[in-house]
DNA sequence: GTCTATAGCTTGATAGAC
DNA sequence: GTCTATCAAGCTATAGAC
């Protein structure tokens, strides 16, 4: 069973890192290539829908690692306040201290397929329930707790645009240390 | 003077549109070809410098027209609470009611060149600086202000980014319609 | 499962007529 | 100032050997 020159956790994070980096039109399949370290040919045998299912595949391995180490943690029982925190620190490693974008961003740009789209708005939607959630947990109405987690998915989304236009990463940072207060206070 | 086939503000007008919703990568000749109603070598004949002089030329059209409306009424005298409602519906009309994507967002995907990432980065903190001018008129101290005036943008580039990836322009207009206190209370 | 080689189209850019 | 025609390079995708 060890006949692939690279791992599927490998193959995943080098097409996410691109799609990242570049959004859909700008992920070239050199650009894959040359990420993961397989030849076209070897990555459309994993991918016989081509790029558009490249895409696809990346979004769902990064909602999967969301659900696993974001959502999951969340709905714990416990203090919602340490359990935001919790969710702040994964933030923090998995966008990089504020370096990487995220897909939502990347992916929704231009007229990709249907099917695309329709992800990345279940994925942003997913994010925003399971924050709520939390939120309402914590003694708050819905409506007041649905409220508070679509400000979280903004400050977060526009904290990371601020950090690629700038160059400045400190913003982002805030934002995750001050999630607790502004979810739960 | 009259030998142009489109003036010169269709013509601009076009190049930002096809930016704002494709990006840079996303944003081809045939794109900007089809949306401005001029051909490959008339474009060219425009921008010598090919689709990077048209990206440039797109941002600082954009970037004139902020100054214009919103950032010199914006330095205005007079109560700091109108100006900044002033603002917000600029903001409301130039993104359509969060319709569209801002350029800041848009052309800071990939290695698009040093040249184009420095105007994003000059235009970004051009705008924070002149809504933390007004915060500190308004009489908040100078790193408050500053601070405040990063939200904002943040709140503003966030809640385009959710409103692309869910189609939901509510959050944009709420973000908006609470720029005076978030800036001034 | 990975590769080389290649097909066929689209891209950004240019030459030269009017 | 706009156009038609064209180019070389890049693109996505596929065929077929190993």
């Amino acid at each position: 069973m060890g006949q692939s020159k690279v791992d599927h956790e490998q193959l995943m994070d080098g097409l996410v890192a691109v799609f990242q980096t570049y959004g859909y039109e700008g992920a070239s399949l050199t650009r894959l290539t040359q990420t993961t370290g397989l030849k076209r040919a070897s990555l459309y045998h994993h991918f016989s829908g081509g790029k558009n299912e490249m895409a696809l595949a990346a979004l769902n391995h990064v909602s999967q690692w969301f659900v696993t180490h974001i959502f999951e943690p969340l709905a714990q029982p416990g203090d919602p306040v340490q359990r935001v925190k919790a969710m702040a620190r994964q933030l923090d490693k998995f966008y990089d201290k504020g370096s990487r974008s995220c897909l939502l961003d990347t992916l929704s740009l231009g007229d990709e397929t249907q099917d695309l789209q329709s992800h990345v708005k279940q994925a942003t939607l997913a994010w925003i329930m399971v924050m709520a959630q939390v939120v309402q947990e914590s003694g708050l109405a819905a409506n007041e707790a649905r409220q508070r987690a679509e400000t979280a998915f903004i400050q977060i989304e526009g904290a990371l645009v601020l950090a690629r236009s700038t160059g400045d990463r400190k913003p982002f940072r805030k934002v995750l240390n001050q999630l607790p207060i502004l979810l739960l206070e």
